[in-house]
DNA sequence: ATTGCTTCCGTAGTGAGGTACGGGTTTAAG
DNA sequence: CTTAAACCCGTACCTCACTACGGAAGCAAT
């Protein structure tokens, strides 16, 4: 378990980056980390550089980034060309900004269903399931785009 | 007699709703619409209900309900279980408010990542880049839980 | 009557990001 | 020396909501 001189093998890797020995062997058929080589019928070993690969990979993953992104931020890395990798994020910045939007209108909808509901009506037919029943025609106008 | 106004068929019926005719069909299947009954070697037709059922549906859908949830609430469209109905629409408005609070996480540290860049950090290494290479420490605590 | 769009029906593939399995080899503990 | 754990490797499977394919048969217009 013990990393002696930084050489660690594929579970304690994996173990110490928080992911699982798959999710690295994953990584590795993606093109996102290397293998490295075998020593004669043996077991592979990986440094601190693989560790600070795969941190690298999850903090991408965690801003929102795919692996397919994350693959392009990889070739970026050699801090000459910051403007790509800025140019990267901020396109990123961008979609999590929709994304942050559509759901405030999600909340928004849905919370005024609930309230309305819980308000109390008396027979008369739900409200909630009435506007879900008519498809919803308030609160939003691009109701087919879901996905 | 039901005199039955308004019959289409399942190309007409999708197009109406703004769906594919494959959704259709994949909706009955997942048990979400009935099939109707086939006229000897013809082909089905479809009312307004069925209509109104897409509906619900998209409705449903745009709220975030996935499709096993909507099963659920059809299943309580009857109006006599409006409790259970708002119980799934505050469960709903719980994940929406948490995927809410995450995303703008994400943007602040996002963006702080790329005011640093842009900001100009003359032949010192790129703070971006630098963040990402060790896992980007700051920011977040919970960073190894991504999916 | 021939073209040509639909419908019908079952099955299979897509994308993203993994996870699981199975059979074989190697290494570490006792 | 024996046995359990860990590694190696390829392949299959998972979720979710579709989407595509293929072949037969129906229906509408020319
Ligand atoms: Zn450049
Ligand atoms: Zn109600
Ligand atoms: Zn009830
Ligand atoms: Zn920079």
């Amino acid at each position: 378990m013990l990393k002696k001189r930084n050489v660690m093998t594929i579970g304690t890797l994996a173990k110490t980056a928080g992911v699982g020995v798959e999710t690295v062997r994953y990584y590795q058929r993606r093109g996102l980390m290397s293998e490295p080589e075998k020593p004669y019928g043996g077991i592979r070993h990986y440094d601190e550089q693989a560790l600070a690969r795969l941190h690298f990979i999850r903090a991408s993953q965690w801003l929102g980034f795919s692996l397919d992104e994350i693959g392009e931020l990889l070739t970026l890395q050699d801090g000459a060309h910051c403007d790509e990798a800025r140019e990267l994020g901020e396109q990123k910045l961008i979609s999590v900004r929709r994304k942050i939007s559509h759901l405030q209108q999600i909340e928004q909808a849905l919370n005024e269903l609930v309230q309305k509901c819980s308000a109390g009506h008396g027979d008369v037919y739900c409200p909630l399931m009435a506007s879900l029943n008519d498809g919803f025609e308030d609160a939003t106008t691009d109701k087919h785009k879901v996905r």
